[in-house]
DNA sequence: GACCAGATTGTCT
DNA sequence: GACAATCTGGTCA
């Protein structure tokens, strides 16, 4: 089953833990490749010193302020992207990083974009995993409900998952907050 | 395994 | 002009 727009209006802390087992699905014009989600990161509105949404809305961010279940795809350290999920109430500029995947479908092509075979290197981290699913800026605002990248339930396997939660990583502000999470024992996570 | 520097450019102050 | 929600490849152990 595919995550509907109320899914996507619950507050980031939620459905980022939620996204944890879920498969991110990416039908590209190369070819379809299918990752299970293992490992997330909240970022909260104006309140979050950590988040791009902490000093309002820009051009950069404008996606962030936008309805719910949107791709916010973003520009950093000059030559990465990185994936997340536009979450909570229309305005609010909350999000959830998608920060690691199992690969599950379309191996070849994901290591063929990603220039390794080591399986556990695919998809480790949030600009990894978005050179392995294809995932291009151009998707940036894309509505994650009717789009080319959708995100699809677990099913009731997801209530058994034991969640590790965790301070996030990369950040300079906020760094005590607990708001990583990762499936307690997968092999897939990043570090 | 741990630690460190370099890459490289859009965005905001 | 500074810096960034990162990755890779190097060194040293």
């Amino acid at each position: 089953m595919i995550f509907k727009r109320d899914f996507y209006r619950q507050n980031a802390v939620i459905v980022a833990r939620k996204l944890l087992g879920s498969y991110l699905v990416h039908q590209s014009p190369e070819g379809k490749t299918v990752g299970r989600i293992v490992e997330t990161e909240a970022y909260l509105g104006k309140d979050d010193p950590a988040s791009h949404a902490y000093r309002g809305k820009t051009r950069r961010n404008a996606v962030m302020f936008g309805p719910p279940g949107h791709a916010y795809i973003y520009f950093t350290y000059g030559m990465h992207y990185c994936f997340n999920v536009v979450t909570g109430k229309n305005g609010v500029g909350e999000a959830a990083l998608i920060r690691a995947l199992e690969p599950l479908e379309g191996l070849e092509l994901i290591k063929q974009r990603r220039k390794t075979v080591n399986v556990y290197q695919l998809c480790s981290g949030p600009a990894k995993l978005v050179q392995a699913m294809g995932i291009t800026p151009d998707l940036n605002g894309s509505d994650l409900t009717s789009g080319p990248l959708q995100i699809f339930t677990a099913g009731i396997d997801n209530e058994k998952i034991e969640i590790i939660t965790a301070p996030r990583i990369g950040i300079s502000q906020a760094q005590d907050l607990p708001l990583r999470f990762y499936i307690k024992g997968n092999s897939y996570i990043s570090h």
